[in-house]
RNA sequence: GGGCGUGUAGCUCAGUUGGUUAGAGCAUCCGCUUGAUAAGCGGAAGGUCGACAGUUCGAGUCUGUCCACGCCCA
């Protein structure tokens, strides 16, 4: 008889989806079938009136400053997760991204570019290129997070300098001066003397510097106690403002001998400071002892000029450094400014603008103040005063911008009272009734509002939106009220914030106007702008209360957990003293991307090459959804490592996804679920488990993507993926799916399952895989739900079955077993593969026992024949108890179809090369 | 210096209210397969759960101290 081809009669997998994923290629194409098909439209169209109702997360607004960095681009592929995850659940999500496009770093550039002529250059040229550059970078921007596969309004994005963008910053501002929280007050402020500007307190980065660290002796005056206050400081150049000295009321000071340039004295110090101090300079013995309290009202002769200062007592004096004795300049410190608003002191500020001393410091007129720090050491010195000169270096604060050192100088400023009308308290209220992910995000921000002073929203600068105040030109007072607030309304409406800046005082307020102070009709403009901080808080208002698809407040704000001093902060007291509403229900943080080796910030160096900083050349390279697959797969509540070798570790996972998906479409290449699906009651109990691996799955996810943990969604899928399916079902599944007759009830089964599993994975791993998923659409079989999967709902699986879970548990651990029994045989060289062996098994376990007799053992096993005995055979396995475990080689010949050794091979005489089950298939 | 957080195999993560020899996957090594094939399967090796005390019959899990790292604040 002539050998026929039996393998033109197995029914192997078929499908046009292809192994190599080729993300680089194939992911483009999806994005501009997504654009082409106008997608994002038609999602939101698709859930307008949806039961589920909206659910809005409010983008938080990127600067609109160079490329998208990598660390951006997470914030935004997380963002997009939970968009389309939400979506599938049916919610309407629409998603309008924002950016912040005012600010110090786009003003440099424009400077920059203007190079000589930025100093004559007039505010509406500079803004004019401000606005070009950052709308470049919109662009650019745009394109980079596409590129990521993040579905949202592109097109219509809020911009903060958009006129109605800024009409809302002047309305936020108009309803907390209603409320009464606006103030202008001289205040001791940081300041950057390089840009210019104040600097608000999220501003600010400490760095390690080196300064002077002096012991001075101020010189008491009519005194017998004792001849000098003993003071230290860091920052000498404040001492021409220095006004008093601060000792704190409730400790005990010590009289000591002591000697300076002066020779042998008497000085006052903390008793717990001499130790240190002795080894700087010669202390002696301690006299006597005075209390704070006592000190207070003494007299010294001010150490650089002739007059006398007072000590006052302060709190925050400490004994951790220094003297204990606390020279105070409440022109140069926040603390200071208190003590001497407290003691009505002198506020001296002889600093300008640019940190230069004005001629109020009398000789030191005309120094910059870090460069006068010498001078006056040397001044100090000549008198006497100077003790110990020596260097220190510690954490001082520096601009963020600039990154150069900061100093304090007492400065008209525009203010946000935040005690005001029980601010505070009311706020920290809305952060108790926010859900912060992760949770310990509450105590961070509590403890900030708790400590926050005022917020300062005045920025001495030309690129945003001005305050919209008015001077009186006869009394010099600052004018807001409700006329006042209506004519820049009316102005903004027109023309934005621009128009500011290109009409007079006199144009813009009613002819009829008057000074409400004085009487007077001569005004001028306020010159300051606000804070960008002040800009993006009120992108409540601007945009979640404003935007027609939009909410407020909104239900989520996802951003980088720095934002908890910065956007997050002040979204919520800009909101919340503007309308008494927090602007978020849920806030989800996450830690940045450092070097995996160094562990720094990968915004300061490259984890080895320079396009693994940039989100669109890392898609350029590997693919977005590779990118989207590492950025869920892990942990981001805490610091993120981030390195090449570990961003390449995500392609193995990937592939094995991918193939899952390949086995499943080239399995199903014959099969129309409506007409050849199974019912639930009919499947055989192998597809049943795992169907009901299945459920227990979806479960899971839905749970992890609702609590934003998404690496446990990515683990649960990819082990789903590997564990349950690969290595067991899809393995186990081969000889049915290839072997049985097509149309076959047992092949129909699987077919059942496998098409079950399809459409769920396909979904469920959608918001992750947003390309590949897509992919995978464009290949399935029968009819579809939706013309794109993120059209698609969420799958629904009933309650996993327990207890058919926990028969097939310990069913896989027998299977374990016999697998490492067949692998001591094969490293005997007695077989091959495994279908060449038969088993013997029994259990003590009676569940077991019985759960053995009533499966499909051969299948499970992939072996050519299982007994199961009535009593204990072979050896006992070690890993589980009570299993016993026989496996030898079968005695039976091959069936050249299905390859397995059956006694039955060669009784058909038709073909008898083939088993009774082949034969039959064959017929069939 | 203060507040918050993190520390489980080389990597990414699980470890329920404290309870047998701490689990996955990837990577490694050794095999099998060649009918998912630039695929698939099996086996093995790999951890004193940051350190040290304490509570307990029993601690990766609870308590304390310390160390390292990160963020925020001084």
């Amino acid at each position: 008889m002539p050998t026929k081809n039996y393998k033109d009669t197995i029914n192997l997998p078929k499908t046009d989806f292809p192994q190599q994923a080729n993300l680089t290629k194939m992911e483009p194409r999806i994005r501009e079938r997504w654009e082409h098909e106008h997608l994002y439209e038609k999602i939101l169209a698709a859930r307008r009136g949806s039961p589920r109702g909206k659910w809005i997360l409010h983008d938080g607004p990127p600067y609109a400053n160079g490329d998208v960095h990598v660390g951006t681009g997470q914030n935004k592929v997380l963002k997009d997760v939970v968009v389309k995850f939400r979506t599938m659940q049916g919610c309407l999500v629409p998603f309008v991204p924002g950016w912040d496009c005012h600010g110090l770093p786009i003003e440099q550039k424009a400077l920059q570019q203007l190079g000589p002529k930025a100093k004559t250059a007039e505010k509406a040229e500079i803004r004019r290129l401000c606005e070009e550059f950052a709308r470049n970078y919109i662009d650019i921007q745009r394109r980079q997070f596409k590129s990521l596969g993040v579905l949202g309004d592109w097109e219509r994005p809020y911009l903060t300098l958009d006129p109605t963008y800024e009409l809302s910053i002047v309305e936020v501002f108009e309803e907390l001066w209603k409320r009464g929280h606006v103030y202008r007050r001289r205040k001791s402020i940081r300041w950057c003397p390089f840009d210019r500007t104040a600097l608000a307190e999220a501003e600010l980065e400490y760095k390690a510097l080196p300064s002077p660290s002096i012991y001075l002796a101020f010189e008491l005056v009519g005194r017998s106690e004792a001849q000098d206050l003993l003071v230290w400081t860091t920052t000498p150049w404040t001492l021409p403002a220095d006004v008093a000295v601060a000792a704190h009321p409730q400790l005990e000071d010590a009289i000591v001998d002591y000697e300076g340039a002066r020779g042998k004295r008497r000085g006052v110090i903390a008793p717990q400071r001499i130790e240190e101090c002795r080894k700087l300079f010669a202390i002696g013995e301690t006299v006597g002892t005075i209390t704070g309290k006592e000190l207070e009202g003494w007299k010294y002769k001010h150490p650089l000029f002739d007059h006398e200062c007072p000590v006052v007592l302060a709190n925050y004096v400490t004994v951790s450094d220094g003297t204990g004795l606390v020279h105070t300049a409440p022109g140069h410190g926040a603390e200071d400014y208190e003590t001497g608003l407290k003691y009505n002191l002198p506020i001296l500020s002889p600093v300008d603008e640019s940190g230069h001393f004005t001629k109020e410091a009398v000789r030191y007129a005309g120094l910059q103040v870090f460069e006068a720090d010498r001078m006056i050491i040397g001044d100090l010195r000549a008198s006497g005063v100077l003790i110990k000169d020596a260097e220190f270096t510690h954490d001082y604060p520096c601009c963020w911008r600039c990154k150069k050192p900061v100093i304090f100088r007492a400065t008209e400023q525009w203010f946000i009272a935040v005690d005001h009308a029980d601010g505070r308290r009311r706020a920290l209220e809305a952060v108790g009734r926010t859900r912060w992910v992760p949770a310990w995000g509450e105590k961070r921000i509590r403890s900030m509002l708790e400590e926050r002073p005022d917020w300062c929203v005045s920025r001495q600068r030309t690129w945003g939106v001005p305050i919209p105040a008015f001077y009186c030109g006869a009394c010099n007072k600052e004018i807001l009220n409700e006329t006042t607030f209506g004519a820049v309304k009316a102005l903004f409406a027109v023309g934005g914030a621009n128009a500011w800046f290109t009409t007079s005082a006199k144009e813009i307020l009613p002819q009829s106007f008057r000074c409400p102070h004085c009487g007077g009709a001569e005004f001028r403009k306020e010159e300051d702008i606000f804070d960008v901080w002040f800009e993006s808080g009120s992108s409540h208002r601007a945009v979640c209360m404003k935007h027609p698809d939009l909410n407020f407040p909104a239900d989520l704000y996802l951003e980088g957990t720095d934002q908890h001093r910065g956007w997050f902060q002040l979204s919520l007291l800009a909101s919340l003293l503007s309308n008494g509403q927090a602007p978020f229900k849920t806030v989800v943080t996450h830690g940045f991307l450092v070097d995996a080796r160094t562990k720094d910030k990968i915004s300061k160096s490259a984890p080895g090459e320079k396009w693994l900083l940039r989100a669109d050349e890392i898609v350029n390279r590997i693919g977005a959804d590779l990118l989207r697959l590492w950025i869920c797969s892990i942990d981001f509540t805490d610091d993120i490592p981030f390195s090449k070798e570990i961003l390449e570790g995500m392609a193995d996972p990937y592939k094995k996804i991918r193939n899952t998906f390949r086995y499943l479409l080239g399995n199903l290449h014959d099969f129309d679920p409506s007409r050849d699906r199974v019912r639930a009651d009919e499947l055989l109990e192998l597809d049943r488990w795992a169907l009901e691996k299945l459920s227990s799955v979806v479960a899971d996810v839905t749970k992890h993507f609702e609590n934003y943990e998404f690496s446990r969604t990515f683990h649960r899928l990819h082990d789903f993926c590997v564990v349950d399916m690969s290595s067991v079902y899809f393995d186990v599944l081969k000889d049915r799916l290839y072997t049985y007759a097509a149309g076959s009830r047992e092949r129909r089964s699987a077919q059942t399952a496998l098409h079950e599993i399809l459409m769920t994975l396909v979904k469920a791993l959608a918001p992750i895989l947003a390309h590949t998923c897509e992919e995978v659409w464009e290949h399935l079989p029968g009819s579809k739900e939706a013309g794109s999967v993120h059209l698609a709902l969420w799958p629904a699986r009933p309650i996993p079955d327990a207890a058919l879970l926990a028969k097939f548990e310990k069913l896989l651990r027998a299977r374990d077993e016999v697998n490492r029994r067949l692998e001591r045989l094969r490293a005997a060289g007695e077989i091959g593969k495994s279908l060449e062996a038969q088993v013997e098994i029994h259990a003590q376990d009676a569940d077991l026992q019985a759960a053995l007799l009533s499966a499909n053992l051969e299948e499970l096993f992939i072996v050519s024949q299982v007994i199961v005995m009535p009593a204990p055979i072979g050896e006992e396995s070690e890993a589980f108890k009570g299993l016993h475990v026989r496996v030898k080689k079968s005695p039976h010949a091959k069936c050249e179809r299905c390859w397995a050794l059956r006694p039955t091979v060669g009784r058909n005489a038709e073909h008898p090369t083939l088993c009774a089950r082949c034969a039959a298939a064959i017929n069939a």
